[in-house]
DNA sequence: CGTGTTTGACCTGCGC
DNA sequence: GCGCAGGTCAAACACG
């Protein structure tokens, strides 16, 4: 199972906006203490309360908290006794430069210190007392500015949850309809290639299944394949959980020829997970449709470059390891990890060290959930939908190669930084590699809406214990972006503009008549315009926006980042360091 | 005792 | 056919 020391994705492009400091070259070994705690240097740029760093000192700290800590309350003890006494404010000044620390990043209170500072040198005590009538005065200012501005703060904080919620929502339903497109096309395929009338049967059941579930609950599955998921959706569909449970326990599989035949007839791993060849050799009457299109598609894999020194990131899933190897030319070993979140869940990841830069963390994600996702569990896999099927669908448009870290794919994929996405053909498996291990500006890279910069960098966001839910960071994208300035985070535009371009990349397999966009940049370029070109989507963002303008602020929105975390930091944290040598 | 990890053995695919 | 490397299994082990 996951033992969850790991840095969330999330945590890691945080990381990056608050100019994190490159890890340390000799991390201490046994740091990780608890990745919540607030004493891990890997999440402390997201926990809540900010605590100070060294290294963080020059970092926007807005923390509301802080305003009225111990810290103030000395400056009005301080005034107090310099009312009553008429000592010296010398110390005074002590605390005052320090609340004026923080209180520069919000241009509150540069008026306080020239006036302070008239009053040390004033001897007259009829001065003095205006003086302190005044300071009082703008004290009672600066407090009620700072009350203020912590309402304004709570308010942030419900629209983030209520965007949040509505993200996610229309993410569903974004996944619901692209599901129902491609399973309308492969109907279409399927009956014009063989009519077969058992599968559109099935994709009828599974058009019903979406529509029946409500548009807005679509079921949240990680699918690193388009088509993939369509098979899957619908073995999932038709076979009962009893069956599942009897699939998924390898050993229950074990059939008199062999041992490991379990393993190799595991219909989740067929068909969600990769599918071995021999299994497809053993399978039945070949399938007219591309076969090998789709086993390329079941052998996806997504591979995701983050800097931690965790033995691995938390995703939001549960993992159990099963095994660890030596691979060839990395001194350090390679795990293999496998989703328990269900019984015969095929999803499996592999978790090593870069050999050159041993503080990058390469995970590599392969198969598909067969369960639902709890939210903390969904910005990773959207991420890893949306790049595999960017990965899948260019394969299959265009020939593989490399991809440029300045192609557009890479940008669609990593919008707001220098990370890339890289294609590689020459792995035995198509791979998409997410580089989250540069570190990017502080200002997004927009390409077509210029930059802009973040506004709440730093901005504690009650994230609740795992301030490093990767589900939380969730914007809206640009269209929201740009009409309310909210900002998501990394990850979201991330997941927004990758979830776009997919999107796009199914209209464009639907608009062949438009004419095909040459590159992924064509595909990127009217992802923009598929925001706006899609109605339904349109429409739901409307809502979304509107939902928040009314100003239905519901404070327990955001109770999946207190509540999820929990379940999901719970699940993945409780656990022990892995004997990672390599780590 | 239950659960998760470790680790050597085994299987499979691939290149020569 | 052989060797290599990747991937997986499962008994042994550790831990709470």
């Amino acid at each position: 199972m996951d033992k969850g020391w790991g840095l969330t994705l999330d945590s890691d492009s945080l990381g990056f906006f608050l100019n994190k400091p490159p890890p340390s070259a000799d991390p201490p070994p046994n740091k990780r203490t608890n990745p919540f705690g607030g004493g891990d240097r890997m999440f402390s740029g997201i926990e809540f309360p900010v605590k100070s760093r060294p290294a963080d000192e020059n970092r926007v700290a807005v923390d509301e908290v802080d305003f009225f800590s111990d810290k103030n309350k000395n400056k009005n003890d301080d005034q107090e006794l310099k009312a009553s006494n008429n000592t010296s404010v010398s110390v005074k000044k002590e605390n005052w430069s320090g609340l004026d620390a923080v209180n520069t990043v919000l241009h509150l209170v540069t008026v306080n210190t020239g006036s302070d500072q008239s009053t040390v040198d004033d001897g007259v005590s009829s001065d003095q007392a205006d003086n302190k009538r005044a300071k009082n005065h703008e004290l009672a200012q600066l407090q009620f500015e700072l009350q203020r501005m912590n309402a304004e703060n709570q308010r942030l904080k419900e629209m983030l949850g209520q965007v949040t919620d509505n993200y996610n929502a229309l993410q569903m339903h974004l996944v619901a309809v692209m599901q129902q497109q491609q399973q309308s096309q492969a109907a279409a395929d399927q009956t014009s290639q063989d009519h077969d009338q058992n599968i559109e049967g099935k994709s009828e059941e599974k058009r019903h299944e979406i529509g029946s579930s409500g548009s807005l609950v679509p079921r949240q599955f990680l699918n690193l394949g388009p088509r993939e998921e369509t098979k899957a959706d619908n073995e999932v569909s038709n076979s009962s959980s009893e069956a599942r449970t009897r699939s998924a326990s390898p050993q229950n599989n074990v059939s008199t020829n062999g041992k490991r035949v379990g393993r190799e007839e595991s219909p989740e791993s067929e068909t969600q997970g990769c599918v071995p060849n021999k299994v497809a050799k053993h399978n039945s009457p070949p399938k007219p449709i591309d076969q090998a299109t789709e086993a390329t598609m079941r052998k996806a894999r997504v591979s995701v470059r983050a800097r931690s020194e965790a033995p691995m990131i938390t995703d939001g899933c549960q993992w159990r390891k099963y095994g660890q190897k030596m691979a060839k030319g990395n001194p350090c070993p390679r795990a293999y990890y496998r989703c328990t979140m269900a019984v015969g869940c095929p999803v499996r990841k592999q978790v090593q060290r870069c050999a050159e830069d041993r503080t990058i963390l390469i995970t590599t994600y392969e198969g598909n959930h067969n369960h639902p996702l709890p939210p903390a569990a969904m910005a990773m896999a959207s991420t890893t939908t949306a790049a595999a099927s960017m990965l899948l669908s260019g394969s299959m448009s265009s020939a593989d190669g490399i991809m440029n870290p300045n192609n557009l794919l890479a940008r669609a994929i990593l919008p707001c930084s220098s990370s890339v996405a890289t294609i590689s053909a020459s792995a035995p498996f198509p791979t998409v590699t997410l580089d989250l291990t540069t570190s990017p500006p502080l200002q997004f890279q927009r390409p077509q809406q210029g930059q802009f910069q973040l506004p709440f960098p730093g901005q504690p966001q009650n994230f609740g214990p795992s301030a490093s839910n990767p589900q939380l960071p969730q914007g809206f994208g640009q269209a929201l972006y740009n009409q309310s300035k909210f900002s998501g985070l990394q990850l979201s535009q991330e997941l927004m503009n990758s979830t776009l371009a997919h999107q796009t990349q199914q209209q464009k397999q639907q608009q062949p008549q438009q004419g095909q966009p040459s590159s992924f940049a064509d595909t990127v370029s009217a992802a923009t315009a598929a925001i706006t070109a899609d109605p339904t989507f349109t429409a739901a963002l409307a809502a979304a926006i509107t939902s928040i303008i009314g100003g239905s602020s519901h404070p327990n929105n955001n109770n999946n980042s207190t509540t999820s975390n929990n379940s999901n930091g719970g699940n993945n944290n409780n656990n022990k360091i892995n004997s990672f040598p390599g780590n």
